[in-house]
Parts: structure tokens; C-alpha cells; sequence
DNA sequence: TATCTTTTTGCAACTAATTGCATATACTAA
DNA sequence: TTAGTATATGCAATTAGTTGCAAAAAGATA
């Protein structure tokens, strides 16, 4: 589970301090439910917490993306978080057409670094990995040349 | 081959023009003969060609990027730039703690590709793909708690 | 509770990369 | 070779994200 008392006892546990700021942006984040933009964390927190800098929403989201407390999301050079939750990671995969992103079970990039552990030694930190490219959606829209087809990075 | 000559029949191909900051950006690649840095480009671009602006060079490397000419590697944030060898295609595995690059065949990540078109009908883009990670000489130091052992990112 | 130490914050300055726009230039066709 | 047009460039401004630093505040200890 991911609720506030297990975060709290995991940043505890890790001498991270409990600061308004980050409880606030953390609720907002399991508020939302899905992963968020950082401008609209941000706008959120600012309607409880007017004085909270956009530099603090940053620090605190790549502090908890260090922990594993939240998964960065990419979505169109944009930076997107969502809490992390333990029995249900999840990777992403992101249409570079309608910006659009879709979870992807965990065992496949889960084996993808086994082989290259495996083969090279190489250990590679997969957990906020995000996938780029079409989805069947956009992919059939394209090649029908249907009119309602917009890609963002045409 | 990814020779002048026949770079310049797909640039040609394509109706991209033939401008001599295009050139001599992709000569630059050619002789660096593996990934390096914008700046570095861009400097070394200057010394033949004293008034050509960053700009062009991000804009020459992000075509050519996306007509897959050249290979982008994130190296610690920042991009670097290598010509694409059609032959040798390969990803990169860029370890988070030394910085260094290796290169990857290009099977790996094909078939990991392949397992999501096949499970997802989504179609991942995996040229660019860069892992990043932990190399085996950094793990191992990180281990034995190695005093010549220093992460980039702790 | 009061005091102390260490971490965190807000602010401002900064960085890498991108973009809008007027001018310059590569290519096309005569 | 020249004129015409679409594209590319340089410059300046902008953007997303990061960082240094002094002041503020969290948590530990007495």
C-alpha cells in the first residue's frame, strides 16, 4: 500500500523530514490518481499553499522518484510523477502522436533487464523507464491517411 | 555505409538541403567517430565556421535524429550525438554513477519491441533508446565499499 | 519546553534546449 | 545565369528544470 501512515514511516525510516510542503504535494498525488503534470501539482498545492516555490514541487518529486515513492512519467518532454504503488508497478508507454500513455505490465522490461544483467553485467534501473512510440489507435489512423490523424511530432 | 556521399542522396531524398552547417555538423560526427557532446560539437564546428549558432546545431542534430541519420545518447542529462552505421546499429547502456557509455546490440531492445507490438498492438521507437544503469566495475566497487568508488548521481 | 543541529525552503540566478521571426540562402525552373 | 520560392539560419527571447544561498523550520536532545 502507498497510503500517508506507510509513506510517513518510510521517509521517517530514511531521515527525511516530514515538511508540509511535501505531505501536501504527495496528497495531491494520491488525489489524482494517475500521474500529473508538475505545473499542475504545483498549481494545485499553490490553492492551499500560496507561497510554495515551483523549485520546492521539483526537489521533493525527484527526491521521492529517488526513493521509489513516485514514478516519473515522460509525456512529451514534459515531466509527469504518479505515486508509486508497490503491488502494482507498472512502466508506461507514451504515443509520441496523441500524448496519450498506456501501463505496461512490469515483467517486461523486468526480464528486458535480467538478459542485460545477465549477458553484461550491467544493472539497469528500469523502474522509470518510459516507452516512446505509436499506439495501434494513431498507427491504423496513419496509415488510412484518416482526417482525423494529428501527430504532435509529425 | 553512412558515407558523404550517401548521407547526402537521403538528405536529398528527402528534400532536406545540402547547407554547409549541415555538412560540416555531420563531418564533425563522422571524424569524432562515436557520440559527443552538443558543445563539443558546436565548438569545434566554430572553428571552420565562426558565426553558426547553437541553434543550428540542435536543430541540425534533432533532423537528422529523425530521419535516423544520426543516434542520440543521453549521457547525464545532457545529449550527445553519433552518426547512425546502418551496419552496426547498436542502443547504449549509460551508467549513472561513472558516466560511461556501452554500446548494446541492437537484438536486445528488437525484441523486446517486438514482444509489446505483438502484446499491445502499440509500436515502440526504440532507436533512441538509451539504459540507464549501473556498470558491472561500479557495482562492484559500490559493493565492496571500493574508496576509489564515487556516483555521479548518489 | 527551550535549545541546538541539520535539513529544507523560497528566492533569484542559472543552464540546456527550443522557438519566433526577419534575413539569408539552397534549390528549382526558366 | 538569373529570378523566384520555400527552407534554413542567426539572433534574441523563452521554456522547463536545476542550483546556490541565506533564512526558516523539522526533529533530536536535554
Amino acid at each position: 500500500m502507498n497510503d500517508r501512515r506507510t509513506v510517513f514511516k518510510t521517509l521517517r525510516d530514511l531521515s527525511i523530514r516530514l515538511t508540509p510542503q511535501r505531505i501536501l504535494i504527495l496528497d495531491i498525488l494520491r488525489k489524482g490518481n494517475t500521474h500529473m503534470g508538475v505545473e499542475e501539482v504545483y498549481s494545485k498545492a499553490r490553492t492551499t499553499f500560496p507561497y510554495i516555490d515551483i523549485a520546492t514541487v521539483y526537489r521533493t518529486l525527484n527526491l521521492m522518484k529517488k526513493i521509489d515513492v513516485v514514478t516519473e512519467v515522460a509525456i512529451g518532454e514534459r515531466l509527469h510523477f504518479e505515486l508509486t504503488h508497490p503491488g502494482r508497478k507498472h512502466n508506461h508507454m507514451v504515443c509520441t502522436c496523441c500524448g496519450k500513455a498506456f501501463n505496461l505490465p512490469p515483467e517486461y522490461l523486468e526480464r528486458f533487464g535480467e538478459q542485460i544483467h545477465r549477458d553484461f553485467s550491467f544493472e539497469p534501473d528500469v523502474r522509470n523507464f518510459t516507452i516512446k512510440g505509436k499506439c495501434s489507435l494513431c498507427a491504423e489512423k496513419s496509415e488510412k491517411s484518416d482526417s482525423t490523424y494529428e501527430c504532435l511530432s509529425p
